[in-house]
DNA sequence: TACTGTATTTAGAAACATCTAAATATAATT
DNA sequence: AATTATATTTAGATGTTTCTAAATACAGTA
């Protein structure tokens, strides 16, 4: 008789759920290899635990087709987005962990603490609406579409203010640090090179260039 | 190749530690089915689990003979002792939980939060000294001896303060907590049956009956 | 000293996530 | 349409903790 924590066996079947929900955004159905590679698997892996999944009616699973989250799947996924982006904010905001050390910290231990102790967070960051990196932190799935643009969209003279920074890589959660790149800051484009060549901006009245890689992490609204 | 944490392949083995070195404050050398008993588990799981805390150095192991801790692995168990005192006053102190829910609530995650969480924990709730049932946070072996007598050995006629009180029986804490009985009260001893009965005493100016299990599990300074 | 009861260990099994290597299905190209 | 390449799944294995049931060791009593 083993003991089974609340609705699952382990904490990795809603680490799957959450990239799930994550990759689906970007095009759906899911692929194993891409969901192997987010979740720092090998893709058999990821088929023996779709099939648990599935079982558990978490997902849509046609074999050789991909995956997609069932209803109740997407519940349970976007209560982990939730945890998550709130353990965040505690650590940043009651601890002061930088916002690029929060993400790592927070996977470590956010799968066990209690739904108790995620309320006591949440209200002690005095119920904030987004994450250290400008995502909302959700209670429906309307509340994980990410809004605005990726900075790269933008042509040369536009301004635009960051809303969000994509949160999955540290080294370069830190160089963006480096550069001045944080939720609420203002960019100018300067210039842009075609072809996925690198970009000139303003950040802070300081010139800058950006990547593209980088600059596709970086979600802005366009001010002008 | 299977990802280690640290230098333990398993949460479960520093909660063994843990245990092992509480039992041995106690009896020395440590039973199996003591320990099983604190683990929750059964002997013949403890017996598997001795080989492998065995073989990796952290405890002295003569088969039907008992065990006790090396050097190493004493080490080891008093890092989680302070850990786990340390993530209880967090959760008190600035998330507002009740003593008797905190002991619950921090064996939940205490075992995957980072050396730099805790470290800052500590430091948030400004380098405390004792967990919230009135243990020494330790940094050696020595920080970690008990002090005070037991309520029960009291005397009718004698007045105490209460220094700590055992945490690992949350219902029992509930009780206490109902009694008023917490770390700094003051106990005057009224009344004691002879041969485990219960004892009269005076908490917070108020008559109260106390059962010889309970009386056992509190610690207090004798102050006259 | 032999017996008996309890403590402890062994044997055999389950459930969990993961891996590598091999087999198969699908998609893309010639 | 046949071939090739890639994506995906299956097969077989490891390592983790745990269990029950059976075997063994120890200790206390007759």
């Amino acid at each position: 008789m083993t003991v089974t924590k609340g609705v699952f066996n382990s904490d990795h079947q809603r680490d799957y759920l959450k990239h799930i929900l994550h990759l689906q955004q970007v095009s759906s159905p899911v692929a194993t290899t891409a969901l192997a590679e987010a979740m720092g698997v090998a893709p058999s892996s990821v088929t023996d635990m779709l099939k648990k999944l599935s079982r558990k009616g978490y997902i849509n699973y046609r074999p050789y087709h991909g995956i997609t989250l069932t209803g109740e799947g997407e519940k349970e996924a976007i209560k982990a987005v939730r945890r998550h982006r709130i353990v965040e904010r505690f650590l940043t905001d009651m601890l002061g962990f930088e916002w690029h050390e929060a993400h790592e910290e927070a996977l470590a231990f956010e799968h066990n603490i209690s739904d108790e102790v995620e309320r006591r967070m949440y209200v002690a960051c005095n119920k904030p609406t987004v994450c250290p990196h400008g995502y909302p932190i959700p209670s429906s799935v309307e509340d994980t579409i990410v809004s605005g643009v990726p900075l790269y969209s933008l042509e040369p003279g536009q301004i635009a203010r960051v809303v969000s920074v994509e949160d999955d890589e540290p080294d370069l959660l830190r160089f963006m640090d480096s550069l001045g790149i944080k939720p609420g800051v203002r960019i100018k484009v300067d210039g842009k090179d075609p072809f996925k060549g690198p970009m000139q901006a303003e950040i802070d009245s300081k010139k800058r260039t950006i990547g593209w890689h980088l600059a596709n992490q970086v979600y802005v609204d366009k001010v002008s």
